[in-house]
Parts: C-alpha cells; sequence; structure tokens
RNA sequence: GGUAGGGUAUCCAAGUGGCUAAAGGAUGCGGACUGUAAAUCCGCCCGCUUCGUGCGUUCGUCGGUUCGAAUCCGACCCCUACCA
C-alpha cells in the first residue's frame, strides 16, 4: 500500500486497507492552522501525502482552523501567541490557500473553515464536548504530560484544542487524517469522538518532521531553520545547497519521493553533486526546470568559481541621501544591513569587497573614474549589490 | 482567598548599590579551512560614533531614596507553583 509510505505511525490501518479494497472514495482530511502566513517545506511533507490520496482519487479536504486559529495550538512551549484578529486569520489563510495549492491540485480540493460548525455552536454543546474527555486522558499527551511534571504551566483552552480539533473530524466525516507526528494525540481524539457518535473512526496517519537546514533541529520558522514556499528562486536553492550532508537523503525521501533503491545510487556520488541535484529538482518543483539549471549555473559561478552572480541588487548613488558618499554611509542606506555597526564589524573583519579588492576603512569615499559606471560590493559570502552613478 | 517564587538583551540564564552595556550558554554573523556541507580554530554580536578610558538607550511599569540603582524602598501590572 503506497499510501501509508513515509508514514511514521499509523492508527486504523486495517479499517483504512478495507476501505481501500472495496474501493471507497476517502475523504482525507489536513488541518491547518492560520496562524502564520508562510509554509515551509516541513508542511510539504504532509501536503505531499495528501497529494499522493488526492492522485489515487481521493477526496482531499483542506480544513482552515479560522476558528481554532484564534485560541493557539499548546504544541509550542510558552503560549506566548498573539491573538489574532479574524481579519488577520483570513489574510493568512488566503495566502496559505495560494500557496498550500501549489502542492495540491486546486479544483479537487475540498476547502472547509472550522468557524462554518464553531461560530454558531452554542456553549451548552461545546460543554458537551468536554463531556468526552478526561484529565487523565489529557495528561497523556507528551507535551502536556512533560510540562506537568516540570511545573510549567498549561491553560484550559489548551486542553479545549484536541477536543475541537477532533470535533472538526466529526462534521467532515473524514476517514483518514494526516498530520506532523506532533499531531498525532489530537487526531486521535477525533478518532474517539467519532466513535462516539456512531461514525466509523478515522484513520490516523502521521509524516515525519523534516529536519531543519541546521541539520539538528525540526524545520521551524521559530528556528529560522526553514525554506518557505515562497522563497525566491535563488534562496531555495541556496538553502538547499547550506544543508547539512546528513539529512539529504531525508529531503529527496520526504520532499521528492524518492524509492530507497534510487536513494542508493545517490550514495555513491559525490555529496556536493548530489545536494546540487536536490536543489536542482526543488527549485524546478515550485517553478521549473528552466530557471532550476539557471540557478545552478549561477551557483557554480558565484560559489565555485567566485565571480559575481548575474543579478544583485543595485543602488544609484545619486539617490541615496547621504551626505558624503562614503562606503560606511552608502551601505547603511542600503537596508541590507542591519546597522552601521554591522557595516563596520563586517569590514574590520575583512569581509567587505570592492570590485574584489578588500577593503579596510569605511570611510573611503565611492567615486568612478574613467569609464566606470559600476562597482560591486560583496559583503560575507551571499551578499552581494551594485552600485552605480 | 492564603503562601512562596519570578519578570534581565533574539532565546536560555547569571548578576542583589559603583569595577555592569550587564557573566555564561545557545542561535546568528564574519575570518581561516572546505564542497556556501559537517567538524575544528579564531573574532564579532544594544544603537550612534569625531573610534576616544566618547555619547545615547536598556534589566516588567511608574515614582522615590542615593553623589551613584538591574541591584534598596513604595505603588501598580503580569506570570508560575503550592495550599485552600
Amino acid at each position: 500500500m503506497d499510501l501509508i509510505s513515509n508514514t511514521e505511525v499509523v492508527i486504523g490501518q486495517d479499517e483504512l486497507a478495507e476501505k481501500l479494497i472495496a474501493g471507497q472514495k476517502l475523504k482525507v482530511k489536513f488541518g491547518v492552522d492560520p496562524t502564520r502566513p508562510d509554509l515551509t517545506f516541513g508542511h510539504m511533507v504532509v501536503f505531499n501525502k495528501l497529494k499522493e490520496f488526492q492522485d489515487a482519487g481521493h477526496e482531499a479536504i483542506l480544513l482552515i482552523g479560522d476558528y481554532t486559529a484564534r485560541i493557539g495550538d499548546p504544541t509550542g512551549r510558552s503560549e506566548l501567541r498573539p491573538e489574532l484578529t479574524e481579519d488577520q486569520v483570513n489574510e493568512n489563510a488566503s495566502t496559505y490557500l495560494d500557496q498550500a495549492f501549489r502542492i495540491l491540485d486546486e479544483d479537487k480540493t475540498v476547502v472547509r473553515r472550522n468557524s462554518e460548525w464553531f461560530s454558531k455552536m452554542s456553549f451548552a454543546n461545546a460543554l458537551n464536548l468536554t463531556r468526552k474527555m478526561t484529565v487523565a486522558r489529557m495528561l497523556e499527551r507528551d507535551d502536556f504530560q512533560n510540562r506537568f511534571k516540570s511545573n510549567q504551566p498549561i491553560s484550559m483552552v489548551e486542553f479545549m484544542y484536541p477536543l475541537i480539533q477532533g470535533y472538526d473530524s466529526v462534521v467532515l466525516e473524514s476517514d483518514v487524517e494526516i498530520g506532523g507526528s506532533d499531531q498525532l494525540f489530537n487526531m486521535l481524539v477525533g478518532r474517539n469522538l467519532q466513535k462516539e457518535v456512531g461514525m466509523d473512526p478515522q484513520s490516523v496517519l502521521t509524516m515525519p518532521l523534516l529536519v531543519g537546514l541546521d541539520g539538528a533541529r525540526k524545520m521551524s520558522k521559530s528556528y529560522d531553520n526553514y525554506i518557505a514556499f515562497n522563497d525566491s528562486a535563488k534562496d531555495i536553492f541556496g538553502k538547499v545547497m547550506s544543508l547539512s550532508d546528513n539529512v539529504m537523503m531525508d529531503y529527496f525521501r520526504l520532499l521528492l519521493s524518492y524509492e530507497e533503491a534510487r536513494m542508493d545510487e545517490l550514495k555513491d556520488g559525490h555529496p556536493m553533486d548530489t545536494k546540487k541535484r536536490l536543489a536542482t529538482e526543488l527549485t524546478s518543483k515550485f517553478f521549473n526546470q528552466r530557471i532550476a539549471l539557471k540557478e545552478l549555473e549561477e551557483f557554480g559561478r558565484v560559489f565555485s568559481k567566485g565571480k559575481i552572480p548575474e543579478e544583485m541588487p543595485t543602488y544609484a548613488i545619486s539617490e541615496l541621501e547621504v551626505e558624503k558618499a562614503s562606503l560606511l554611509n552608502l551601505l547603511a542606506q542600503t537596508n541590507l544591513f542591519d546597522s552601521k555597526g554591522e557595516i563596520r564589524r563586517l569590514i574590520k573583519q575583512g569581509a567587505m569587497k570592492l570590485d574584489g579588492e578588500r577593503v579596510d576603512d569605511p570611510e573611503m569615499l565611492i567615486c568612478f573614474e574613467g569609464n566606470e559606471d559600476q562597482k560591486v560590493v560583496k559583503a560575507g559570502k551571499k551578499i552581494f549589490l551594485r552600485f552605480k552613478s
């Protein structure tokens, strides 16, 4: 059964198999919280799985937790989540969908929002929902248990979250729910609630968490070790190239659905070539092959051969508002650096080059001589910019 | 309601009157080495700066004591645990 490839945990596998053998069209739910506008490649793992179901003719239901987004998921550490307004949530949700449809087939995807039912739910009904759950069972959840043991706060609203998410499954009558491995508990609650109302319980599939760019922690915006769906082709390519070798295969498997045999072949090659291939394929997936190959070439030129990139931010000196056209002042106007202090630091540490020549004096004046009409500044390994008159 | 502990820079965390822009981690950035990998070594890491033992702003908030406060006092706000 290919549909369970790459999964970490499968609950209710027998039911799933039966339904599949019977040729049933399954309702496959994936819930997202539009608390943040950007999707990362970590989300792609789950979206890929949803797409597989979709391609196999099943109904993919993308549930936007617009109602829940205002409550906050307990999965984090402290719940310092700002409360979002309805507008913010809606805006996030719409950019979310734009991004999701880069993987999913828009025409075949059913999009639902849980405000449809929760905004109408009475408090009495909500209380009834809480009847279905016990505190002891809640504390089974790893996250809660750890926090409880270490005297960390757990708020009541966090206890509601699994129920809310579970109730979504009841309303949607989902046959399968997919999520990250941190969602296992919540998805199991859905399964139980469905049983309570006499419905066939959903099967639950969890997908592994993708390791981030640092090669150590899970990919997450808060660790700043992520690749976003909305990153430019250059960023996607560059970020993949900066990936730790030891997690490359995870990316091939989880993001590009490579099979073992193909990955074994790759292991014989030079890691650098393998990584270039990974970067090229991922860039192609989000843009197209032509753009990906261009980035590959550009990468070789800039980083392997140390030449300057084809495109870089360009600033006309005449348009920058500075009293004195010193390198420091001009760079400070570009917004590519955090502060003048940072620029001084870079110069002091020998990271700044002007047309290939190392610069040591922040106050050096930038002016053009003879036929020159531009100067290229390189700061560190990655930042390039051009000054024109 | 009662008791105890706590709010310090991006995060964790030390600091309990001057030597503190504030130890130590982590993250990040830069340099060397490389394959923009990892590992390792070195350096930087509040802002400005005429680069000077210079200026400004910061340790929950407001006010006070003091020549001087993150450190003491008061009020307030917020968080947590425990007991009810």
